[in-house]
DNA sequence: TATAAAGTTTCCAGTGAGGGGAGACTCAAG
DNA sequence: CTTGAGTCTCCCCTCACTGGAAACTTTATA
């Protein structure tokens, strides 16, 4: 199967199939002789299961870790437990750093007038 | 004042300095004459603005235009208003992302024993 | 069969917001 | 006079792609 034909499985962009290509996150498994990439069932596999984690927010050397585990059929439940918890952790404080953010900011254009004035909490919030 | 006592009045680095100086966001009122580039004031709570206006997340256009909003004693405070609320929206959206994201992977997590056995629903579930 | 359209290839360049470092210059202190 | 710190410009690197150009292959149509 042709790039096209993989990218539309994998719902992924060609360019961003090429580009797993070219970093060896996903290897098509051959090249046509014309050398087209060829790709099979379980390269689709691997795209989809890449584009499923970096939608979940995992980096590509987290997609790294995480591909080399799906394809070990050895390993153990712990060892992807601890990247998904280590990620959870992230998000966590990601999540405590925005809703932060978001208060403050909030407070400071609740006590804005937003009217015709130049008078502004929030600039003068911003100016420190 | 030169470069290095300006960055550290803003705690920003030299490098953000000279950058904001690059993409005219923040330029320096002048220069010596050995080129060095020279800092009044003025610069100085500009870069402590922009500084901060980052911190709470705003884009270097973001803050182009809050920057303009500072300088412009006339302006409405209604103005900067619309910008506080537009960035709050954006916050909004991002931390209910985050949010589902989290869960999601939590739920995956839970559901996996994270022993010696090789099951993973984690894997699984990013398999799709 | 000829040709046009679509698909694919590689390479180059850019994104946001700077960071790292090289090599040359300037300034202040000893 | 020298040394060390500060500063200058210039260039490449980041991350995860995205866009475009020029050349090639494959497929569809006339």
């Amino acid at each position: 199967m042709n790039i096209g034909e993989a990218a539309k499985r994998a719902k992924l962009p060609v360019k961003t199939v090429r580009y797993y290509a070219e970093i060896g996150l996903v290897s098509p498994n051959g090249r046509s002789a014309s050398g087209y990439r060829e790709y099979d069932e379980i390269a689709i596999r691997k795209l989809k299961f890449v584009a499923r984690s970096r939608s979940f927010g995992f980096g590509i050397p987290a997609c790294r870790e995480l591909l080399s585990l799906f394809e070990d059929r050895s390993r153990e439940s712990a060892d992807v437990k601890n990247i998904a918890k280590a990620r959870i952790a992230e998000l966590d404080e990601k999540l405590l750093e925005l809703r932060l953010l978001r208060d403050e900011l909030s407070h400071l254009a609740d006590s804005c007038a937003g009217n015709a004035r130049p008078d502004c909490p929030i600039i003068d919030g911003l100016a420190g």
